[in-house]
DNA sequence: ATTTTAATATGACTAATATCATGATGATGT
DNA sequence: ACATCATCATGATATTAGTCATATTAAAAT
């Protein structure tokens, strides 16, 4: 983790977060109280079980959010990218966090101060209105994501996976729809669907066998997005 | 469903819902603009897929929050109590219903109309920061739900479903600690669990010979806490 | 009270997935 | 370039849980 200076009105990310509805005032206020970090791919930003200081707005990269269980085996939550803010639903539950945020590729990341937030989230009625509302959405995310888990099969959840990755890293820039612009080893994968990196990788090669996926290197492109799509909703 | 009167300043849930952080006009307000009605255990209050024209207070029962797959097969998301407002996650997610809202015995709840509680939660700061709070709070538990349908065996997913239907139905009035107070037929504890029916039936069986839990009538006693407690963290 | 239906229970069998072992491939550091 | 380590791949086997069939019991309905 290396310390740099980032303004918030020269960040990429501002137009897409909450503080997109900060006025000049608060934005300077938050531009002066947060410090930011470049970290690692591979690197932690924060760990489950501890106390939140603040909250993290992701500048640039991509994270993923897990819960590790006794034997060290984690389990994928959700991934945050540009603009997404983390550690925010800690905070405001006044609860410890529940996961641990992780850098899956080299990332610039901004912690503003618990107080700092706090205030701006409840003297800020848009940016209350636009938390309220983005919270609802990621609760109905994970009620589907409950189902999933519970009534559908490793190879269905796989399928669902790959269109998952694909539309959650898909960014403006690239062309391709159809190549999972994200590269995860088979081990995050397995940690997404909850199964062993051993079923993904053959599940993956069956899946290339009946031509439904190719390989380019470390990533994944999706030649029949129908049949996923089928499999993926065979029981749900 | 019977259409009843109900003042909301006589009603019990009242002081537990966010509802108790009205002034009194508000409170008349949402008194005047509200319609209350019975259910008889079994009735759905709403469904999902549908557009929600409001929120429901749960004036008096229990509901299961369900969704159902191709097959009919349902999962319970999770159980809502007295006190406590059903469909206004979609509400402001401004999003379909993702849930159905079944009664799990005789109910009372309340309608109240779109306008008039989107109206309070914009203009009562209290109840805004309590809703923030409680859906920040809700997350943390679907995230551990997640983590527990991704990492843990049946057996262990049955056990915490056990100790947490004896924590969630309790009250007061009920003096015993290791009755599980409501009696769920076999298949709602297995779209809990998210396995099959007949997969319960064997595990409980199986709890009773190892002396964990007995049955009296359709109730289910909690007879060694620790072992059950020790099953459900097996791995997580 | 007796028929009908739903819920619970149990056995036999099957399918899905996990685990363990081992090898191949590819990436990384020196 | 070569050694080292991590990732990917595949086979063999074990385990878990699902499915189907069929009793048995309990609850509702007539």
């Amino acid at each position: 983790m290396q310390k740099i200076h980032l303004d918030c009105k020269n960040c990429d990310a501002k137009s897409i977060s909450f503080l997109s509805y900060c006025n000049e005032v608060e934005f300077d206020l938050v531009s002066s109280a947060k410090s930011c970090s470049h970290y690692k791919k591979g690197q932690s930003i924060f760990y489950e079980d501890n106390i939140p200081m603040g909250i993290y707005c992701l500048s640039k990269g991509s994270i993923k959010l897990t819960r590790s269980n006794k034997d060290g085996k984690e389990q994928i939550i959700r991934f945050a990218r540009e603009g997404e803010f983390l550690g925010y639903r800690a905070l405001i539950a006044d609860e410890p966090l529940v996961a641990t945020a992780t850098c899956i590729e080299d990332t610039v990341c901004c912690f503003i101060p618990k107080t700092v937030f706090l205030d701006l989230v409840e003297k800020n009625t848009q940016i209350n209105k636009h938390m309220l509302k983005s919270l609802c959405h990621d609760l109905g995310i994970a009620d589907e994501r409950i189902q999933s888990l519970a009534q559908k099969s490793v190879r269905e959840r796989l399928a669902e996976t790959l269109l998952f990755l694909q539309k959650t890293f898909q960014h403006e820039s690239i062309t391709d729809e159809n190549l999972i612009s994200v590269s995860l080893p088979r081990e995050d994968i397995a940690n997404i669907v909850g199964t062993a990196t051993e079923t993904v990788i053959r599940l993956l090669s069956e899946f290339r066998t009946d031509k439904l996926i190719d390989m380019e290197g470390k990533k994944i492109r999706i030649l029949n997005r129908a049949a996923l799509e089928r499999i993926s909703h065979a029981s749900v």
